[in-house]
DNA sequence: GATTAGCACTCTCACCCTTAGAGTGCTAAC
DNA sequence: GTTAGCACTCTAAGGGTGAGAGTGCTAATC
């Protein structure tokens, strides 16, 4: 029983070579992690024996416990506290240990009727996405779009809005709208007084559309001079557009339950996730994520340590992309305290990530409905 | 000097009325709110003569606090503790002892340039109004978009993405975008097996667009049976869209500095927040508040217990509409402890409404830049 | 040889007590 | 009306204690 591929961490933290469990090891591990995620307590020997029907007394239990402490999967807050298990141990148990069973059929269901509710925009998948996962692991989840690692292009439309004011709006090749408001005094410039109407506005946009289907930000750059003036302008714009497509944009992550952590005991003192917060929403973490995800496919579980980021020392990450590599790539997941009731999480994760691959399916044209 | 109706609260809370109180008590009431605001520690009659140079005694100033006290204004965690403003304590405070200067022109010209720097999407206006509110304020931010109270249609775009998908592209008269994804099967009937290439779907939207300009979802109903089958039909997801845009999703709400108010004494423990973030998040509150402010006007505060809400009552809200009633109304501000700075949020949150509307003005129009 | 009972040991947690200090309210004097 | 003085109250912090949980070790047992 080795570890699954899909579950090995960021950093390469497989169990260390060679370590290899006893039954009985195994089983108390088990045994731990178990009733740490559930009761936040540290568990004694004495508990164990009595709670999981383990037929063996407690002074055994203590060995194997003492046995685990060595190799590093169990820690002891203090000499007459019970055990707790470490970063690694969890690790263990996420990768050989648990039972992890695909999601209910039931859970399934109500999911799927969910989202199959309401006619909903891709943004409102994303809400319900972050608001399902939430309710459904209780911890805190994150969304973000499904889009392209390249934005390209796929169909402009210009469109006049007041007297002065145009609209460039960009649909993306994979299904992504984008829009950016043209600049009055530059267009004026260029038409050197003549009006411009939704007619004039209709052409260049033909023109774009013609010239443009498919190209990246860069191919378009290179493109927009062969144009004429008005032309290559809307060009350069829409060239910006691209740009500004590739930038997952924070505005564009979706969380939900953050309540659901703050109620958990490890963060108490609410200061602990404020930080934690911050990382989430303001740097660049979810898009340093993608790339690896994507690499790895499937489920990641990131157990506290096992980020790279410090501040996320004391918190876990599962964790998957959806979409296509080449295509729109999104990621989802949720964040939890390290004691996560991961066979939970896991394929609730995984469920939903197939899910929003089957709607982005639907959605960009194959006959899935 | 009368509270000024900007200030008054969501209920009908107006100090009582023939509340007057001596030069030495709102000297006292100002400064013991000003002192707990900075320092979160109930304040003592020492402290205070010491801190604010009053020329009398401790004694002095205890009575005057006793009488504050008997007015309601301010109260005694316990015995041997200082004084704490009550709820109606900053309420008087807010209304007319504080020195509410406008906003520094320095930090005006800082927002203003954030603002300015890049080529910003209205919903990054969005994110960047949260994240300067939190900034500025120390505080949480809440932003909703700016949007009409009925969604009026403004110009159609059927575009076709794969060979079976096409897309719905709708801009509001309000200048918000919305899409949605048209039924594959559905205009397979209508269009009763001759193929549906782009033209068509231009010559639809060129139908569509032709009727209804201004359009109310209702009024569009209303017209769409007058179209043929196909028009019809799309005439009916138009109509569909702007039901949906009249709605202010959840995911439309953007937050920001949550950290900010986890980091402060009051939330010490994080679960008192969790259950605020809850009724931010989830439930149609801020939907409520939108009519209640836009009738006030300027900028509304909402102290502890004034807010209808239970969940509510350790919290103050200082907000403001933005946007014109009749067209495209927003709303923003920021959530913290009613211990709040509030000399500091409310020039912040009028500022920023002010700057929002004048974002808005130029974007649908008019030629302002 | 693995398992277990027994036991001494350690450490935390809850409790109580005490004390220092902050702040009050009252009263009498100014 | 203001102030000094003082008795009083209450909290917060520190220290001591005992109960209890849990351990690790050892010697006996299966």
């Amino acid at each position: 029983m080795v570890g699954e591929q899909a579950h090995t961490s960021d950093r390469s933290s497989t169990p260390r070579s060679g370590l290899e469990l006893t039954e009985r090891q195994r089983t108390v591990l088990r045994a731990v992690v178990e009733d740490y995620v559930l009761s936040a307590v540290p568990v004694g020997s004495r508990v164990l024996v009595d709670r999981y029907r383990l037929r063996v007394s407690s002074a055994t239990v203590r060995s194997a416990m003492a046995e685990l402490e060595a190799l590093g999967l169990l820690s002891h807050p203090h000499t007459s506290a019970g055990r707790v298990p470490s970063d690694l141990g969890y690790r263990v148990y996420v990768e050989s240990l648990m039972h992890e069973a695909s999601l209910d059929r039931a859970d399934q269901l109500m999911i799927r009727h969910q989202f199959s509710q309401v006619q909903l925009t891709s943004n409102e998948w994303l809400r319900l996405a972050a608001s399902v996962l939430a309710g459904s692991t209780r911890s805190a989840a994150v969304v973000t779009p499904a889009k392209a690692r390249r934005a390209r292009f796929g169909h402009l439309q210009l469109v006049e809005l007041g007297d002065q004011s145009r609209l460039a709006v960009l649909v993306l090749a994979d299904g992504n709208v984008v829009q950016r408001r043209l600049d009055h005094a530059a267009l004026e410039r260029l038409m050197a007084g003549s009006p411009l109407g939704q007619a004039d506005l209709d052409e260049v946009a033909a023109t774009i559309n013609a010239e443009a289907a498919g190209m990246t930000a860069t191919q378009l750059r290179r493109r927009a001079p062969k144009l004429t003036g008005l032309a290559a302008h809307v060009a350069d714009v829409v060239a910006g557009l691209l740009d500004d497509a590739d930038t997952v944009a924070v505005e564009e992550v979706f969380t939900a339950g953050i309540g659901n952590v703050l109620a958990q005991p490890e963060f108490a003192e609410g200061a602990k996730l404020s930080g934690i917060l911050e990382v989430l929403q303001r740097s660049d973490f979810l898009e340093q994520l993608v790339p690896v995800l994507a690499r790895r496919g499937g489920v990641t579980v990131i157990i506290g340590h096992e980020n790279a980021n410090e501040t996320m020392h004391e918190v876990s990450l599962v964790f998957a992309p959806y979409g296509e590599p080449d295509r729109a790539l999104g990621l989802l997941g949720v964040l939890g305290p390290t004691r996560m009731p991961y066979p939970r999480a896991i394929p609730t994760v995984r469920y939903l990530s197939t899910l929003m691959n089957e709607l982005l399916a639907s959605h960009s044209g194959e006959p899935h409905d």
